[in-house]
DNA sequence: TTAAACTTTCAATATTTTTTGAAAGTTTAA
DNA sequence: TTAAACTTTCAAAAAATATTGAAAGTTTAA
């Protein structure tokens, strides 16, 4: 497998892995392009390589900021408007882990809290309901203090020192 | 919020997070209903419920029963089949997470150890590629440790642990 | 100012994914 | 056997999502 191939691998992988995650495949293969990627690219670099339109590439990128994993750059002199994506993998999964649990987390251990909070009619469908909730809710609040301690530990020895213990 | 509501929040927000994860609607929903239905479900109630097709609700079934968290039971002199979930919280996150494991991580730990050991040529776009790779390989290689070993603990004794430990 | 060089927006289009429902398949009881 | 009671399959339709590209917007330099 030479550069080409591999590069190509990477990021189509990269691509399909993103879609099963709720991730666009553009949006995960520009970041896979960035990160691989030595130098800033600007818009055109970006359309260029993956065959995408301006529109296209315009929306993904917006995102990629949004999620905290995709700067902007400007080289002196140009008017160009340059990206690079964060390098630092544990970094990389530390604001992943970071946006995901505000966006995707949070909002459902607020709605399992409301749901298994509801008064007890003593029937047999309520007390499963609250029941099944409540341990959910348990579950998703262990998983939130582990996304955000856990990964989100700068230097992070926890997470070798655990893999080593278990391994 | 009286049992009604609940029961409907809290199936559409498992919907919807389903989508969010590379589940579709129907099945996320099937799902929650199963999960917090005190007696199993035939496909008639299933579809009542949710206000889907047969052949939808035969699907989702099919491919809930693949991944291991919804099991088919039947009643005494009755031919037709119903449906429970897995009601252990815990052993549902087991299951899922082996499950996402061997169907994604493991495929992308492959891949990622081929293209991180593609030969070095000495520019500086193989090495960064290299580079990148073989930390996401291991990246990977530790959440995959993680997923089978922390979460997949029968009396999940670390996590208890470690979130005392952190929190 | 103006205009060139660039980026963003968004309605229209294309693509992908999900859902439907009827036909085909299966199982059981008589 | 047959037929009733059920489940599965799959081509077609619908719905959801992603993509395009051109017009509108922005910034900078002269």
């Amino acid at each position: 497998m030479n550069y080409d191939e591999a590069k190509n691998k990477f990021i189509s992988t990269w691509g399909a892995l993103g879609t099963l995650w709720g991730i666009n495949k553009a949006m995960a293969q520009i970041h896979a392009l960035l990160l691989i990627s030595p130098e800033p690219l600007s818009m055109e670099d970006i359309m260029e390589e993956l065959q995408i339109s301006r529109g296209n590439t315009s929306m993904n990128l917006r995102q990629l900021m949004d999620w905290g994993i995709v700067f902007k750059e400007n080289k002196m002199g140009e008017r160009k408007e340059y990206f690079t994506s964060e390098k630092d993998v544990q970094e990389l999964a530390r604001q992943i882990a970071k946006e995901r649990s505000r966006r995707e987390l949070q909002p459902t251990i607020k709605i399992l809290n409301d749901v298994s909070n509801i008064k007890d009619d003593g029937t047999a469908k309520t007390a499963e309901l609250i029941k099944q909730t409540k341990a959910l809710h348990e579950m998703a609040d262990n998983l939130d203090i582990m996304m955000n301690k856990v990964v989100g530990q700068e230097h992070n020895w926890i997470t070798k020192a655990l893999v080593k213990l278990i391994k």
